[in-house]
DNA sequence: ACCTGAACACCGTTCAAGT
DNA sequence: ACCTGAACACCGTTCAAGT
């Protein structure tokens, strides 16, 4: 009779997300992970390539959970794509600020990590679909990659401690949700008439995308 | 008689930054430094207090450059404000072309960088001195704070690769100057009538910024 | 004064040996 | 089948010893 396994991968995956929003990337070594799930760390390779796949696992999790949290604050804000951008925004906000570190490695610009491409398109269809609506089809989706650009840059640099110069950063965010849904929406676009062609894409590597 | 040094402060960093580029932040290790500037390990520490200490030495010059690259690219635009965050924009994209694992160690959200805030203030006064003539004192530093935080969240999604669903991302860069333009000229914006406060400022740790 | 080899405390990862 | 200790190849960093 097979004694019951000590551990498992979710529980893995687990301990990693943990440690990753405690000690940072750093503070995830593979001993690390193994102490805080009760074995020693060549027992995690029974369920994990590696470190990077480990990490690669920690960052999937996390772009779900920023998936459902973004599509949730999509629904629950009704009609108006404008109020739905509005939320979007501010829920990927709280969002980074619950978890920065791991917020941090989804949206690292330098990372080699390759998210399912599932993940991303779920994370990126409540924006799509605003701007669809606010832009048009032909302009959607350069609106959603401004809007989207804007609200990851913003967030990163606030999680960065970016923002030195004094003044209200939560002002700030407030002017830039109005500026960009105000710029999204079109009023303001010397919009070129270029078809919005959907290619075959370049298929690379990086972090959460549109 | 003393020997002459084998090395030197600007060469050792000079190195950091090509391993950096070549290998990422994992390249850059402290082995990798002495065996380029032809001495070992060791030796660094004679000038350097550790390997973090040179990768702040590292994303210093980083930002030193970008600063002169941008002052450069601001007076070449022009009289016109809107131009010049046009010139701006692009002038970011380009050096993180040029250099991207650097663009995105100083532009990392998670880092432990201390930059120095003259370097920062550097960096940021030609777009708030364009943002003052567009969007006038009260809201330079809110457009400012926008501005920048889609240039560098564009930058950096291109960077990591994160523009999956086709389309060019070129014309999606121009489409974003010309939204980010037309906002923080004020057309559009619900402009609250807060006064721009320029407090004391939190002085946190992070990466470059405004 | 600068440089070095040796050493230490960590990593990630592999693998033969245990149960 | 899962787990482990021991080992290996790396790190960063310290320090006594060399010149």
């Amino acid at each position: 009779m097979p004694t019951p396994d000590r551990t498992s991968l979710p529980e893995i995956v687990g301990a990693g997300r943990e440690l990753l929003e405690l000690g940072g990337l750093d503070g995830l070594t593979m001993q690390a992970v193994a102490a805080r799930v009760g074995v020693r760390a060549p027992s995690l390779y029974k369920r994990v390539t590696g470190r990077e796949a480990l990490i690669a696992l920690v960052a999937d999790a996390t772009l779900r959970d920023l998936a459902a949290v973004v599509q949730r604050a999509a629904d629950a804000a009704g009609a108006d794509p404008r109020d739905r951008l509005r939320a979007l925004a501010r829920a990927v906000r709280a969002f980074a600020r619950d978890r920065p570190a791991a917020f941090g490695l989804v949206f690292a610009p330098g990372s080699e990590l390759r998210l399912a491409p599932e993940r991303l398109e779920a994370a990126a269809a409540p924006v799509l679909a605003a701007t669809a609506e606010l832009a048009g089809a032909d302009h959607a989706l350069d609106a959603a990659r401004t809007f989207t650009a804007w609200a990851n840059g913003f967030i990163g640099m606030e999680l960065a401690g970016a923002f030195r110069l004094g003044g209200d950063v939560d002002r700030a965010f407030e002017f830039g949700v109005e500026a960009l849904v105000g710029a999204v929406a079109g009023s303001t676009v010397a919009g070129s008439t270029v078809a919005g062609s959907a290619g075959a894409g370049s298929a690379g590597a990086g972090s959460a995308g549109i």
